[in-house]
DNA sequence: TTTTGAGTTGTTCGA
DNA sequence: GTCGAACAACTCAAA
């Protein structure tokens, strides 16, 4: 008998529950599927490249098994599972709602065909169903829910090893070629952007190991301060390879606890960064429409403002903030932004420049490897004001002091800004202030080779101040 | 049942 | 320079 495994967001062989549960007492087939109807919003541009690799690596770890196809996953399925003479396909849960909606469907349908589909739970730490309050209904602050919600919960699994597969005779069935997905673009940005990342399980791995393994002032064993600093190494950088599933949350939850008391104080913060990922997906499974709507009502008319050319300074780093612009290039080159700075630039664009958060979503959505559809949607709610969160209005990060008070020596600031090479610290971060003759001897000339600043802090605060405080005072 | 206190990530102002 | 207070309104759970 062959049991077909569809990979989605689960491209890992180890502690992957769904491909054990096929690989149990069975020929196993394997497929991945480029969905391009409702059920998948298109993936943004990093995240293809991304993608693209790691279905390279994970095909060569399946001996050169895994089918790939483009196209609706109801169409293609059941005739695939014909085709193999499978009797069940097997797949790790996901909780968007067109995905949730193709995986009952396809489920109806292989049920018509006396076939079974097992949707099984595999990249969450804790079903949103098994959080939520006393009277059932879902946590809408994070501290509750993670302290007294997940933690006084079952405690997540240990990682189960890569199971012994058994593969089934390859009937290839009009299978695409990798390179038929088409999910490489421009030549030189693909290229430059990957050479950073080991893109596989075994690269997911490498990477947590480094962060877990780290000496005292490096990855988690300075956590708690050092991942408030993006010049430093001290964050996981964990985020694409959880995104894609080529870890798991719970390898990163029990490989981070290795040589720890539970009580660590790095250890319990790091986890609870995990933890925000849980109620991220919380989130998304009680709100399906999360990534458009505010979670709090009484922003659904909040007035935006609209200015494209701001929004295109902001997209492209050409803010005259320097350490807005050297996040946003970050993120342009490399796929990947550092946690702190995102959000600095979030802010920057939601409440100085009093753009959509929508706007911010998209682009965070098309650049960054780890676009996640319940991490970037909460995110960009939370920093908006609009999500589940118990902060105030008036938090307006300032981009100066946060540039002084994180990137202190400018090493950040100045590896993605380069205009400011020679800058001296004092300005770097609001060269506007400096003196005729520090900007002459840093080569900076405002408005030539570096931008003026594109709104005033001081004015642009009041601004958002104002507006937040005319929102209707009901959450609800 | 009601009250109380704290809540990821901040800034500014005035003493 | 440092430090505490003020900047709302609501959620959640413990007292």
């Amino acid at each position: 008998m062959t049991v077909l495994h569809w990979f989605r967001d689960d491209l890992r062989l180890s502690d992957n529950p769904a491909l054990n549960h096929a690989s149990q007492s069975a020929k196993t087939a394997y497929v991945y599927i480029l969905e391009e109807d409702e059920a998948a919003s298109a993936l943004g541009g990093a995240a293809q490249v991304w993608l693209h690799h790691s279905l390279s690596a994970l095909n060569q770890q399946l001996d050169g098994n895994l089918l790939l196809y483009k196209g609706c996953a109801i169409d293609i399925l059941p005739e695939l599972m014909g085709a193999l003479d499978a009797k069940m396909l097997t797949m790790t849960r996901r909780y968007h709602q067109a995905g949730v909606k193709t995986d009952s469907e396809i489920r109806e349908i292989l049920a018509a065909q006396g076939k079974s589909a097992s949707v099984i739970s595999g990249n969450l730490l804790w079903e949103p169903e098994e959080i939520t309050k006393q009277d059932g209904t879902p946590y809408k602050v994070f501290t509750p829910f993670y302290r007294r919600g997940c933690l006084n919960a079952q405690p997540p699994r240990i990682p189960l090893a890569a199971p012994a597969l058994d593969h089934a005779p390859i009937i290839s069935h009009n299978a695409l070629p990798l390179e038929a997905l088409r999910l490489l673009g421009g030549a030189d940005w693909q290229t430059n952007i990957t050479k950073d990342w080991n893109i596989s399980e075994k690269g997911g791995h490498a990477r947590l190991q480094a962060f877990a393994a780290a000496s005292s002032n490096d990855g988690i064993n300075d956590y708690v301060d050092g991942r408030n600093f993006p010049a430093r190494t001290n964050v996981s950088r964990l985020s694409p390879y959880l995104r894609f599933g080529q870890i798991s949350a719970h390898q990163a939850w029990h490989e981070a606890g290795k040589n720890k008391s539970p009580e660590d104080k790095q250890l319990d913060i790091f986890r609870s960064e995990l933890g925000w990922r849980e109620f991220s997906y919380s989130l998304l499974h009680f709100n399906p429409d999360m990534k458009t709507n505010p979670l709090q009502k009484r922003f659904a008319s909040f007035g935006w403002a609209e200015d494209s050319e701001h929004l295109k300074r902001w997209q492209r780093g050409q803010t005259g903030y320097p350490i807005v612009d050297a996040a946003m290039r970050e993120l342009y080159q490399t796929g990947y932004m550092h946690n702190r700075v995102r959000m600095i630039v979030g802010s920057f664009l939601v409440k100085n420049l009093l753009l959509h958060w929508h706007h911010g979503e998209a682009w965070f959505w098309d650049c960054l490897f780890d676009a996640d559809r319940a991490n970037n949607s909460a995110g960009w709610q939370w920093i908006a004001g609009c999500g589940a969160d118990a902060a105030p209005y008036f938090r307006v990060f300032n981009p100066v002091t946060q540039g002084q008070k994180f990137d202190p020596d400018g090493t950040y600031t100045r590896r993605f800004v380069p205009e400011l090479q020679d800058m001296p610290n004092k300005f770097l971060f609001n060269p506007w202030d400096a003196p005729k003759d520090v900007l002459r001897r840093a080569g900076v000339q405002l408005g030539q080779n570096y931008p003026q600043p594109i709104v005033e802090v001081k004015a642009s605060r009041q601004r958002a101040l104002d507006a937040f405080a005319d929102l209707p005072k009901s959450k609800i």
